[in-house]
DNA sequence: GTCTCATAAATTGCATACAATTTATTAAAC
DNA sequence: GTTTAATAAATTGTATGCAATTTATGAGAC
């Protein structure tokens, strides 16, 4: 009876390396993941990475076509649209909760958050911001104590990554986030309505700025895939 | 490129058979579930199953522990009291959505249900009343057309078995279901107030009937395991 | 050039074999 | 009888090999 699990299984981190690399928009909407290549990249047989798409297929993340192999979702735009009405009902109730149940470590770990994007703002790390974006509102979600509500936000948020990546208009600027503190000093201050309201207006900000009424991108950017 | 994929992979029909198990009680938590002895229930080698337990324990339905298995999760208090205040702030949002979107077909769809719920009960077959029960919300869920509450859900629910096998009271009576009934009936009638109202009557009145205060059960009753 | 078909290469799906670990059993000590 | 240690059995974790399927390649017809 050891204590406490003493390292994540390799799978799920595994599925968590891929999730960074779908957040930070290195892996592509619709690209194909070939399990022998991801093999000799981890260094592990074809049997775990299997298992870690087969995690990744459940999440939404990736999609599994039979006999063709595993691909990076390209969600629809109704798939996005109930994406958003989705965290639109959850989000609030997160903040409700962070509110009611956070103590100054959670506070503290949600201030540290914010230095690190800012951080990556100023260093111009543009995969960096939108990663730590999406993370922001996992962190917000952990913090509120919901182990379900944290699970669907930790699914939400990736593909949230991928609708942007998909829908985003051409030349967007990275989100200007002094919303993302905002809505923690709102949190710190207690004013629950306010919180609220910051958080709706940051997810309707979000969407509006997608273009779902017109085709998805299509094509893949190979040039820029790893710079 | 076919019409529609034929078939559901047979790693996902493995699990709906086990997740159907659990919500008949057939298979109660905290059971071990050895690899080998599933393989060869299902006729398949065990390198599915192992694909079926993942998917579970994503889930949460299953739990695996490094080195030691499988086993059918046990809920605890703390995380049935988060299920049940997801379910309440979620199961609104749902027949909001059925009232808003549902038509003919899917109404059809609903009562149809409640006939095989009634059914079970007149048959006085108790597992598959509960199962029943559970179904219900996920159809409701399924029709709300919001695939990502619809997945949610789908998990909730199976949770929700476990913990009514874990924490009911001994003797409770099935529960007196015409409530299924009721809300039905309120969504006909696009009367959304009464709608969810009953609907978070109906969760409070299951989650008052657990004893979340006391220890959960702790054996397994093997005489009626396979009743 | 491009369309069709045959063939080859690549890839997935699955079972199986074996090492590592845990659990059960037996024997010895007290 | 209970505890401890040693051994055997059962079970999990992982890699590998092979059949089935898909995708890519190339030759020939038009």
């Amino acid at each position: 009876m050891d204590a406490v699990p003493t390292t994540k299984p390799a799978i799920e981190q595994i599925a968590e390396r891929i999730t960074d690399a779908v957040m930070e928009h290195r892996l592509p909407p619709g690209i194909k993941l070939v399990e022998e290549k991801l093999a000799s990249a981890f260094g592990v047989s074809r049997t775990k990475i299997r298992q870690a798409l087969t995690l990744l297929a459940k999440e939404g993340l990736v999609t599994l076509h039979a006999n063709r192999g595993a691909f990076v979702t390209r969600p629809s735009a109704a798939e996005a649209r109930d994406l958003f009405a989705t965290r639109r009902l959850v989000e609030p109730e997160i903040v409700r909760n962070v509110i009611a149940r956070a103590c100054e470590h959670d506070l503290a770990r949600l201030r540290q958050h914010l230095v690190a994007e800012s951080e990556a703002r100023q260093e111009g790390d543009r995969r960096r911001i939108i990663r730590l974006s999406g993370q922001f509102h996992m962190l917000l979600a952990e913090v509120s104590g919901n182990k379900f509500i944290e699970k669907l936000m930790a699914e939400l948020c990736p593909l949230t990554c991928l609708i942007i990546a998909l829908y985003d208009a051409p030349q967007t600027p990275a989100c200007p986030e002094d919303e993302h503190k905002l809505i923690v000093d709102a949190i710190a201050a207690h004013d629950e309505t306010e919180a609220i309201k910051l958080m709706l207006h940051h997810l309707e900000h979000i969407e509006c700025e997608l273009q779902l009424d017109t085709e998805p991108k299509r094509d893949i950017h190979w040039e820029t895939l790893y710079g």
